[in-house]
DNA sequence: ACCTGAACACCGTTCAAGT
DNA sequence: ACCTGAACACCGTTCAAGT
């Protein structure tokens, strides 16, 4: 497990195959097969590992700046993981993983059923923008996207903080 | 170009390999590489083809409903191809593909810088969203999702709106 | 200009058999 | 309970050679 999350910050998630992870454990492929039923639930746990990271806000009572908080906070957690974000989006997709990242933007949000529908709409933000800023960064890593990665993080965070404030008032306005 | 759309109808993106297009083609898999650089570029122009189908709507003057409907457009173009999202989000991230599809968002949202950026935070939530509604149909069509088809597309409709009417409304406040 | 044939270096997963 | 060994059915990409 924690090889594994070894190994994709080192060869990312492309790389990051059964056999490979199983060398790099010094075991044969088919052993992971035991601990894990497939890929999909061993990048579950993987997955789970890296929102892990995102620490329990201290609730302040400001619900801005709780929530803009847990927002940078699984986005830092995110971008810190090499492909983090394509991890967590597509297990979270399957359903597969944990909760608690979405309860606790939920719960950033105030609770209760329009809180925890803004909590999905917030999260897939944040997904798809992490994903994208991640994916740009790994193309301007090998030259293939013309910014460097200091420009591509700065450039996107006003994008982020941006998309954070409009759902926000967004959510005054509607809820 | 039209095979590659009707295999990845048929059998998604896991399974469209060079080689099974090849095959489909009645060709030997090298020989595609005289017409794509490699797969990445091929999913490019499969990803244009996806979001061309997205009209572009006639502009009525009102903001939010010309905004709305290029939302919808975009959200169907890409639900309306199995694994579209995924495809169209990997090709924009590499910043491959055409950006027709971000014009058309930030005309709608009239023009100049804010309606740029906008664009952008609405694209990434457009992308993120369709992303997981996809996956999370294609875990229930197999039985690892409890909800079927028609219901994961109903409660998520719910989400879109929501977000986008968000987004808008949160425009007003902070642009 | 466009394609074949053959090769290189890989994949995920299964399953009998071992300890 | 946990792992090996061997197999099955695949990948993307390159490159000389053919037409």
């Amino acid at each position: 497990m924690d090889t594994a999350i070894r190994l994709l910050e080192e060869t990312g998630l492309p790389d990051l195959s059964m056999r490979r992870l199983a060398g790099a454990i010094g075991v044969q492929p088919s052993a992971l097969y035991w601990h894990f039923e497939n890929k999909q639930s061993l990048l579950a746990a993987v997955a789970d590992r890296i929102v892990g990271a995102a620490e329990a806000a201290p609730a302040t009572g400001d619900r801005d700046a709780d929530v803009t908080a847990a927002a940078i906070g699984l986005r830092d957690a995110l971008l810190s993981h090499r492909d983090g974000a394509e991890v967590v989006l597509s297990t979270q997709a399957l359903g597969l993983g944990s909760e608690a990242t979405h309860r606790r933007l939920a719960q950033a949000l105030g609770g209760g059923d329009a809180a925890a529908s803004a909590a999905t709409v917030l999260l897939q933000f944040i997904l798809g923008h992490a994903s994208l800023v991640q994916q740009r960064i790994q193309a301007a890593r090998f030259g293939a996207y013309p910014q460097d990665e200091a420009d591509v993080v700065a450039t996107t965070s006003a994008d982020f903080s941006a998309g954070v404030r409009m759902i926000l008032a967004g959510l005054d306005v509607t809820g």
